[in-house]
DNA sequence: CCGCGCTGGTCAAAGGTCAC
DNA sequence: GGTGACCTTTGACCAGCGCG
């Protein structure tokens, strides 16, 4: 339940993180057509051909050479953001090597003494799981969303999210993740009750919280859901409006400050998916080993840079935090009867009372999902029975209800 | 405009010309004593080279980098004539900078500054965290427990642990947390109020959980309390065992398949303990650098053992999960009155009730204290009153009220 | 054969450091 | 706070190697 809430945070901070990118570059496009390969990638100085990976002048190339080389760990004076062009590349090493690294350079280019390129070295002996199924995945998943980046210039215009938009955001989130997982082999070869039962399991933090800290506004530090309300810092729902505090403070400003690449997302969304403690598992060995697998591959795409794997693993106490709180806050609101709470989110995530309504309210959901194909084998009724853990939230019993209606089938 | 192109395109052929000569010219050394290409053209000292344009000693390089970088405007005592020699070139700056340009240095290639080099201090720049400091801290807080790992040979002869047992180890082990704390550095720096707030916050996790995951016996596989109780899988009190089976299954297993070192525990432990993320706290920063010195502490632990480093910090939502759901149990089961909790430990971690009774049933810790020194300052009462944060423990306002007591500063 | 692309290396002249 | 002897880093330029 908590790793969905994570995984959805995550989604909303990768959103906004390339929103920005495009609001601090809005002329790169004709730039780069034009003059595509004679720019420096990482400086925009005059290129003297690809080094190490990347389009990039002698500058770039020595200074990647000489760090890669003296295995050199720089630290940034400022908040790792510093811009690095022409005029300032030489003002923080360790953001110009961020950049190196970033525009595609690989340290494995950097040869000592006089060595033969050995080419063929790179293959995928690590697992089936790999960087680029990951960014694939993502891509996929994309195309089902709604939401742009593009479209979010006016903040004035947008409504504020109260409890229920929040639910219908995290609901919306739920199925894409569902999309998402599919598309992952390592994934589709667990047995298909521990499919159900990771889906379930990292609903709050990957569809409820992560959609979130990522969709937040540049100009008004103000998140923004899936489904386009403004989540106040202060606003009329003191529960919701703390959620947004907590995640402007603990999730959007660290990664901010790390400005997390896709690849790196794409990692961290994988290990706090495969989360071997999930409740009810039955064989946790398989999904430890894709965790693995992936928190391996996200130490490699942090690219030696001292101390950042630590810190993107180091994001998942808080979100996994923030998610309790923020479902936490929605029960809350639903005793005291101030929102309507979805009634499919209300059993998918809160686990209790099974209503009528439920077929008419998602409807437009299972219109969204006629695309889908399953993956995930129509749950048997009853096998969950015997499972208990203890959890705030019962949601395998929330999931057991669920799949028992006739359309919910078609989620996976 | 075009003229400043054409000189500046003649200087660079020049400087290339010459550079040129003394590449191959390698006996220029003895020539250079007499003729005026090794004197400073600005004061005739000794040049080392060409620097801005003209050939000049160190002395006039770095004056002149300063005077252009600071936009330095001098003005001449005498009349703009004074002599600039070796000697006397420190006493007109005017003049010297004027005799600078005249020689044909030219500002423009004084360039933007550049990144701190600071090697010097790497050997502590690091930070003052170390292994060793870490290592230390443990080893000294190890005195004072009265458990030792010898003795628990006979595994039949404990007692089962109930609710208040736990609770009663959980309490020591919070006074075991703050001398810990105390023996860091870094930790005695903060700001008090910020130093209560980290040992307040951490006490779930640390005083709770990890004391319970490590203190493990190896045979039986129950977890023992620091105050020499079992705590049985299947026992008498059902949320107890539930917490167990979790310590096992979730924390016990993983690491005792890493096989967790005493350097990466300690590490571990820092990781946990400097939470940036802590409610309440007044300045987080601090504590975010020592959290990332301890986290790249641990990777360099991990002695470059592929994936490990990542395992071990995916100990923590775990472990953040158990220590939670740990708490909510006390609470449960005092709310239900089956279990006597420690007014102390209720004040500590419930936050709710103070009791008359506390005084009595701290004697015996307060004893225990009599021999800690005092590092965090006493409290000033109502500091703490207008600091709120959502948590499902009002940590911080159980502190407040335990601050208050008479005998409650010895503890700090 | 020769040019091209991408390695490696060199070292003048930038930079920064820190007792004085 | 400036000075300057002393050290590190930068990047324009050159050579070597594999390839089409």
């Amino acid at each position: 339940l908590y790793t969905n809430c994570v995984l959805d945070l995550l989604e909303t901070i990768r959103v906004q993180l390339s929103s920005e990118r495009m609001q601090f570059n809005p002329a790169h496009g004709e730039i780069e057509l034009k003059t595509n390969g004679s720019l420096c990638s990482i400086c925009a100085d005059r290129a003297t051909g690809k080094h190490y990976g990347a389009a990039s002048c002698d500058g770039c190339k020595g200074f990647f050479r000489r760090s890669v080389r003296k295995n050199h760990a720089y630290t940034c004076r400022f908040s790792r953001q510093c811009v690095v062009d022409k005029d300032k590349r030489n003002q923080c090493r360790y953001c110009r090597l961020k950049k190196c690294f970033r525009a595609g350079m690989r340290k494995e280019a950097v040869q000592n003494e006089r060595d033969r390129i050995s080419c063929r070295r790179e293959g995928q002996a690590a697992g089936s799981l790999s960087i680029s199924v990951l960014l694939q995945a993502e891509a996929s998943t994309q195309q089902f969303s709604s939401w742009t980046p593009a479209a979010h210039s006016d903040i004035t215009a947008k409504k504020i999210a109260l409890v229920g938009d929040v639910c219908e955001s995290m609901k919306q989130q739920l199925l894409l993740l569902v999309e998402w997982a599919k598309r992952i082999p390592d994934f589709c070869e667990l047995p298909v009750d521990d499919r159900v039962c990771l889906v379930i399991d990292s609903a709050p933090h990957l569809g409820g919280g992560s959609a979130y800290s990522l969709c937040w506004n540049s100009h008004d530090d103000l998140p923004v859901t899936g489904n386009d309300f403004v989540i106040p810092v202060s606003g009329p729902e003191l529960e919701v409006s703390k959620v947004a505090a907590r995640i402007l403070e603990e999730l959007v400003r660290p990664l901010r400050e790390l400005d997390i690449t896709d690849s790196e997302f794409a990692c961290l969304k994988a290990i706090i998916f495969f989360a071997p403690d999930c409740p009810g598992l039955e064989s946790p060995q398989p999904v430890r080993r894709v965790r693995f697998q992936a928190q391996v591959l996200l130490d490699e795409a942090t690219c030696e840079q001292r101390g950042r794997f630590g810190e993107l693993l180091l994001m998942l106490p808080p979100l996994q935090s923030v998610a309790w709180q923020m479902v936490e806050q929605l029960q809350l609101a639903r005793l005291l009867g101030e929102a309507s709470v979805d009634s499919l989110l209300q059993e998918m995530l809160l686990g209790e009372g099974a209503s009528a309504a439920a077929t008419a309210s998602t409807a437009a959901a299972t219109r969204a999902s006629d695309n889908f194909t399953s993956v995930i084998l129509p749950v048997p009724t009853g096998k969950f029975g015997s499972i208990y853990h203890f959890n705030m939230l019962n949601l395998r019993g929330a999931f057991l209800k669920f799949s028992r209606q006739a359309d919910s089938e078609q989620y996976f």
